[in-house]
DNA sequence: CGCGCTGTTGAAACTTGTCAAAGTTTGTGG
DNA sequence: CCACAAACTTTGACAAGTTTCAACAGCGCG
């Protein structure tokens, strides 16, 4: 098996792109910064990468230099335990920011890899602490991105701490409904992009309870699924199942 | 059963203390700032506050404007489901920050609540910011904490989503033993704040379950325990037991 | 067009949860 | 300071949920 590798860098200005006149600005970092200041972030967001399918963006234990804001494509990120135990953490999506977790050792803790092929932005992380002690609104959106990324873990750790098999996948499913929907996606017809086994790791569960749940979340008239083409039928429902207002 | 409250604000001064002449300077905030730098801080963290065993710091959905360092004591946090299931997110210790989750939103979304008596330094969160755009090792250093804690939180994710009940409880006793050393206490000997089911909601098992390892472990010749008394015999077989190496 | 990866399903085994009872500690009020 | 109640812990027996092992089907890439 060769190992998938990423495609070479690509300078922004070959592709015309920028912070400022990209389509993500209202969900990535950019979000509230007036176009004077978009404009700064130009400057300091000036590369793109590419990656196939499998390619890593990056590897626990290498140098951590910048963050990546997902441009388009699908990304997993997985740790790995001393014995070699994977884990999947997450999955992150257009506008989402990928590395954070090299910045309190200077040396990434986990992998992020392309489930799809997909770009990224490279945001390198000592302009963007340099700009963001000149803009304090840069400042405050960057610490509120990495602020609700704790609080997203809280909700894994709530899901992966008292959920049962059912209402872990059923709020896996709402969940990526809701990020398809803000994307401007259908909420309720998606491809998923992982194998039964990530979404298995991510939810604490093995591939084959995965498996059975969107089985029997099928045969319930739920969710129709066909490996990875998901039509959620009963939303409502799905929300009742995890405990949440059917709305 | 009355409700544990808050005792009353006490101004900084009237103790004499500051982060300058804090002894958890090393562990907390202050990490690697000049000593002009740390004058700067004690200006910022002019307020302490003390809560009484079962006090909350601060509740989910209450209004965030603040940061707490704990002084001393002990508190847990814990994150509650729209079904009103809770789940403890962590414990937190000497030097250890509370209320990242809430810049996020600018509303907290967890409660944090005392064990012990317990005393925190209060540090308003919109002066943080305005020192650390003047103040980068101040910047850096809180990213790097915010960044440690998201890094926290996949270790949990680890714990709850691919350990076995003793492979769970083992790396909390072992995650405990290592935070008191680092706060110049026993490695081997110590007393549990927590109860058996808040330890059983960090780890994503019942009390009851929670119980019978401990006994196990005793069996074992692991460790000791008796009630919140903990000591621990075997430190390297315990690391071997949740795949470490054994030093 | 076939091989490998991915997904589905069944049966049995195992881990953890549930329910119950009793012991222990802690806190409170008399 | 004691007595009692409440909270916490331990342990057993049994049930439930999830994993393991295995077999097979389907899809997709080379």
């Amino acid at each position: 098996m060769s190992a998938p590798i990423a495609l070479h860098p690509v300078p922004i200005d070959k592709l015309r792109v920028a912070c400022s006149t990209c389509g993500l600005k209202e969900l990535c970092l950019p979000v509230g910064l007036s176009d004077e200041e978009l404009g700064k972030l130009d400057h300091l967001v000036t590369l793109r990468r590419s990656f196939r399918k499998g390619a890593n963006v990056y590897r626990a234990g290498e140098p951590f230099d910048a963050l990546y804001a997902v441009r388009f494509g699908f990304f997993k990120t997985t740790v790995t335990a001393a014995d070699g135990r994977d884990q999947v953490t997450g999955f992150s999506m257009a506008g989402e920011l990928l590395g954070m977790d090299g910045i309190g050792t200077d040396k990434h803790t986990c992998d992020a890899v392309a489930l799809e092929d997909s770009e990224v932005c490279v945001i390198p992380y000592g302009r963007l602490e340099e700009l963001s002690r000149e803009l304090q609104s840069l400042q405050h959106h960057f610490h509120k991105v990495m602020s609700r990324e704790i609080v997203r873990d809280h909700g894994v750790m709530m899901l992966l701490g008292s959920m049962r098999a059912e209402e872990r996948l059923g709020a896996f499913l709402v969940n990526l409904s809701q990020r398809f929907t803000a994307r401007g996606y259908s909420p309720s017809e998606f491809y998923l992009r992982m194998t039964r086994e990530e979404i298995g790791s991510y939810l604490g569960l093995k591939l084959e309870t995965v498996s059975r749940v969107f089985s029997k979340f099928q045969s319930e008239g739920l969710i129709s699924v066909q490996q990875k083409h998901v039509r959620i039928i009963d939303i409502p429902r799905l929300r009742e199942l995890i405990g949440q207002r059917p709305c």
